[in-house]
DNA sequence: CCATGAACCTGGTCGC
DNA sequence: TGCGACCAGGTTCATG
């Protein structure tokens, strides 16, 4: 389901009803959920302790306590929203029970979604890339980053190791912004367009975050309030309609395993 | 190092 | 209505 800016909108959603308070018991109901520790170790490290930081990396939801780190990844369809009851719904995989009387609920219909516990963030922020958000990314960084790489571009944005929090949808909307042509081998790719994409990446996403994200089928959060973005999307998922730049009909076709669509006219591969 | 396809799961949609 | 094929916002692993 989510990327940067869902992902970052769940984490505003969460906050307030997190920091300050601490896990009093956790329910699994699907054990897989547990990525890399066991519900003893949960209950044994992660209950009665005060909740200091609550915060995205990437497309991780971060809730910190002292160094160590509970860290969420929704994956396709995973959604943490609170509620005051259990819920009845079906694909409930955990149920982290507050101290302040609600539960925080991670729904996952596909349950592809998992908890991380490790010691310090370290481990994470090591294997992913740059926040696109950051100062540490702007043209400069990002023609470094393509231009010593000969990968096809599309792949390339969404490898996680080198820019963490771009999906699907948004390398979509961006090289369409940029004209770029999804399959074009990184280090071909001019300059200004380099420039335009990296500011592209940061206004889109900006964007989207204003907008609480985009809805495409079932994302949702706090009470089933859906993201708004969906409305400003151009080219995701807009195959057979034209170009909203220059009307040519957009294409959908599959690039490094995934859907992707573009306009045949304004994005042409640049040898 | 990189591309590809499968695997992990469930549900929605489309064609017949 | 039913059924099979295919697709889905993500990531990881094996293979060539």
């Amino acid at each position: 389901m989510p990327e940067l800016p869902e992902v970052e909108t769940v984490v505003q959603s969460i906050r307030d009803g997190l920091i300050n308070n601490e896990f009093e018991h956790i329910d699994i109901r699907w054990p897989k959920v547990l990525f890399n520790f066991s519900e003893d170790e949960f209950l044994n490290n992660l209950v009665k302790r005060k909740i200091q930081r609550v915060e995205r990396r990437a497309k991780f939801i971060i809730i910190g306590f002292n160094e160590d780190i509970l860290a969420i990844h929704l994956r396709m369809t995973g959604k943490l929203y609170f509620q005051n009851n259990i819920p009845q719904n079906k694909h409930i995989s955990a149920i982290i029970k507050i101290n302040n009387g609600n539960y925080l609920i991670f729904e996952d219909t596909r349950k592809f979604g998992r908890f991380y516990y490790y010691q310090s963030q370290d481990y994470l922020n090591n294997k992913l890339g740059i926040e696109p958000l950051s100062n540490e990314m702007n043209g400069r960084i990002l023609l470094n980053i393509l231009h010593s790489k000969k990968r096809i571009i599309k792949a390339l944005l969404l490898d996680q190791h080198i820019i963490a929090g771009l999906g699907n949808i948004y390398v979509d909307e961006c090289l369409w912004k940029s004209n770029i042509h999804p399959e074009t081998i990184s280090n071909k790719i001019p300059e200004k367009n380099i420039t335009i994409l990296s500011k592209m990446i940061k206004s889109t996403l900006q964007s989207s975050i204003k907008a609480k994200g985009t809805t495409v089928v079932d994302f949702t959060f706090l009470n089933g309030r859906s993201g708004k973005y969906s409305d400003q999307l151009n080219i995701f998922r807009k195959e057979g309609n034209p170009c909203p730049k220059c009307s040519e009909i957009i294409i959908k076709k599959k690039v490094a395993g995934r859907g992707t669509h573009f306009c045949p006219n304004c994005q042409v591969i640049e040898y």
